[in-house]
RNA sequence: GCCCCCGUAGCUCAGGGGAUAGAGCACCGCCCUCCGGAGGCGGGAGCGCAGGUUCGAAUCCUGCCGGGGGCACCA
């Protein structure tokens, strides 16, 4: 299973070797995707200067030394000296019907590596938004992508399920009672609860005279600590909270169709026995002192204001753990227990000081071998109009849920138009993979450390590069097979290209291989995300030029079904790795 | 002040050192006697500025301008 481009480089480098002597038999042969050609030699450019030769004539003598009989119908030398190759028909034809009959239509398969990633990660008792979303649906795709390249992936879902404010969250949880209407809005409007108890809070901390708004800051203190010391009732009334929030998160993945469970859940709380231990062992070993109170890593190159050092502050002057603390515990348990190769962050771009201070220390303390690499993938801040970041807290925010009935509402109403042929039950589940699936590609497709301003009507766009461009594909290849009652898993016939249009599209089915691996080591799912929507344009203008049931000759229209036969394989495997549904009809 | 990210078409975004910088949206034309028009075909318009490295720079380096973010007890 070989692209062209892995197919011909040997190819040209020992032309260039034949051509040029032995001392460039490791040169890079620069092969490069070309508009004017199938793929197009640079190397004649780049070794020009060495060889003591004008361009052109480095081009020539490769050209002259290269053996392509089969492979390539047309060589020529072009403009300053690009080696133009013209892949032909043959060939092309040959190399698909290997993908054809591949499986993994031309995936490979890696060594595999253990891999923790951390996404998604929202707060108990707060609404989660289009922020949240982002990591959510890129680290799902990326833990999909990896799970498919033959990874061992383990999700671990780093919830804020600890700290601080669950001392206000349990008092507020105790005054409005358990069962109630008000503890309810942590399964429906999380942060509605979060608001209440909160400004509870506050307002009783601002107060003149002090204890005038009663003492609901004190006991929020009081009840910190009690959590922390691992008093019963507290405990039993924070399992109480994280609870009601599991059903929130579980409720949000599933209409998502994103991939985390209760299983995956390893949250903050999860390493709170291992915090004094770090904490002890870092102090006595020297590596971290205490200052202003406060026990704290310094580490050299971090410097903020006015030069000063910036320290990670692992256990606080009143005796507390913040995240550093955990977030070392977290890559301790990583490496250690979970036998790490690579350890993925998709978090917020914002945290990257943070998580390079907590992975420098863990090198520091030896918790961190060299040869483990830590990736933090940034999730670039989404913004509103006034392009500062989308806060909860900060004017009117969308809550998540409601995007995602914005998004379905609107792909039905789409869908009741065009399809009132279709029960209303099937149109209901139409609408939804259509819905979800352009709010997911429409953070999919962009890079994820791009910031953007958020808009409405760009998620749950229907038309152009959008998801239900690329599912649009698949209904109509399955409704093709449909009509004859064929079983596109069935379809292997041979192949032969003889249109340009069906041979743009052979082309491009080749480079999916590539393009899945690519994502693997760069975690850029927008790259597979593109590879698909070019897909999808290739197919649409092969299927208006090049008629498949109405083919005047019989091989012809079974080599043409099983084009699309393998367009929808191809379709699907990519959806699914991206996190998107395939419909039957649409 | 120091550090990180980012400035590409009117808007939202792609562009692994290679030729004439690409999509989508919006706008303007076409295309359903033809397998699904959530589609196809065509049109206009752009690399923040200035240097440098290179045969070749949107891409790498430096400076400036502009936007966002981070920088001691929230996570």
């Amino acid at each position: 299973m070989v692209s062209p481009l892995v197919a011909l480089t040997p190819k040209v480098q020992s032309a260039i070797a034949a051509a040029l002597g032995d001392d460039f038999r490791e040169a890079d042969p620069v092969l490069r995707p070309s508009q004017f050609a199938d793929v197009q030699v640079n190397a004649a450019l780049a070794l020009a200067k060495k060889v003591g030769l004008p361009p052109r004539d480095v081009a020539a003598k490769i050209v002259a030394a290269l053996d392509l009989d089969g492979v390539c119908d047309a060589v020529e030398v072009s403009g300053p000296g690009f080696i133009n190759l013209t892949f032909s028909d043959a060939w092309i034809a040959a190399l698909l019907q290997d993908v054809e009959a591949d499986e993994r239509v031309g995936v490979a398969l890696q060594p595999t590596q253990n891999i923790p990633i951390d996404y998604s990660a929202p707060n108990v008792a707060k609404e989660m938004h289009v922020g949240h979303l982002r990591t959510t649906v890129v680290g799902d795709s990326i833990a999909r992508t990896l799970e498919h390249l033959g990874h061992n992936v383990i999700r671990q879902n780093h919830i804020g399920d600890w700290g601080t404010p669950f001392g206000m969250l349990i008092e507020h949880l105790l005054e409005v009672g358990e069962g109630s209407d008000e503890a309810g809005l942590l399964v429906t409007d999380p942060n509605a609860f979060y608001q209440a108890a909160r400004v509870k809070f506050d307002t009783a901390e601002k107060a003149e005279p002090a204890g005038s708004a009663g003492d609901f800051n004190v006991r929020a203190r009081s009840r910190v600590v009690l959590l922390q010391a691992g008093d019963a009732e507290t405990l039993r009334l924070w399992n109480e909270l994280v609870d009601l929030s599991k059903v929130y998160f579980n409720k949000l993945y599933s209409t998502l169709g994103v991939t985390l469970t209760d299983l995956h859940l390893a949250g903050e709380s999860m390493y709170n026995d291992a915090l004094p231990g770090i904490c002890e062992e870092l102090e006595s070993r020297g590596i971290a002192e205490v200052s202003d109170g406060a026990l704290c890593v310094f580490l050299d190159g971090y410097t903020g204001r006015e030069g000063k050092p910036v320290p990670l502050i692992i256990r606080k002057s009143d005796g507390g753990y913040g995240y550093a603390t955990t977030d070392l515990a977290t890559i301790k348990y990583r490496v250690h227990d979970l036998g790490a190769h690579r350890v993925l962050y998709v978090i917020g771009a914002p945290q990257s000081l943070h998580l390079n201070m907590v992975w420098d220390t863990a090198r520091k303390a030896g918790w961190l071998p060299d040869d483990v690499v830590p990736v933090h993938v940034q999730i670039g801040n989404v913004l509103g109009e006034d392009r500062k970041i989308l806060k909860t807290r900060s004017g009117a925010p969308l809550r998540l849920m409601a995007l995602l009935e914005e998004a379905v509402d609107k792909a039905r109403a789409v869908i009741d138009e065009t399809r009132p042929d279709l029960d209303d039950a099937l149109r209901a589940t139409i609408a939804r993979q259509i819905g979800i699936g352009a709010v997911k590609y429409a953070d999919l497709s962009v890079a994820h450390d791009s910031e953007y301003v958020f808009d409405l009507d760009r998620m749950v766009a229907l038309t152009g590069n959008t998801g239900p461009y690329l599912q649009y594909v698949v209904a109509r290849i399955r409704s093709i097979f449909r009509q004859v009652g064929l079983d596109p898993n069935a379809q292997h016939a041979e192949i032969s290209l003889g249109e340009p249009h069906e041979r743009a599209l052979a082309t491009h089915l080749l480079g999916f291989g590539e393009v899945v691996a690519e994502v693997g080591d760069t975690y850029e799912p927008h790259r597979l995300a593109g590879y698909l929507f070019e897909l999808a344009q290739a197919f649409s203008a092969f299927y208006e030029n090049c008629p498949v049931l109405k083919a005047d000759r019989d091989e012809l229209k079974e080599s043409r079904l099983t084009l699309c036969a393998l367009v929808l394989r191809v379709m699907t495997t990519g959806l699914d790795l991206l996190g998107l549904e395939s419909p039957e009809q649409m």
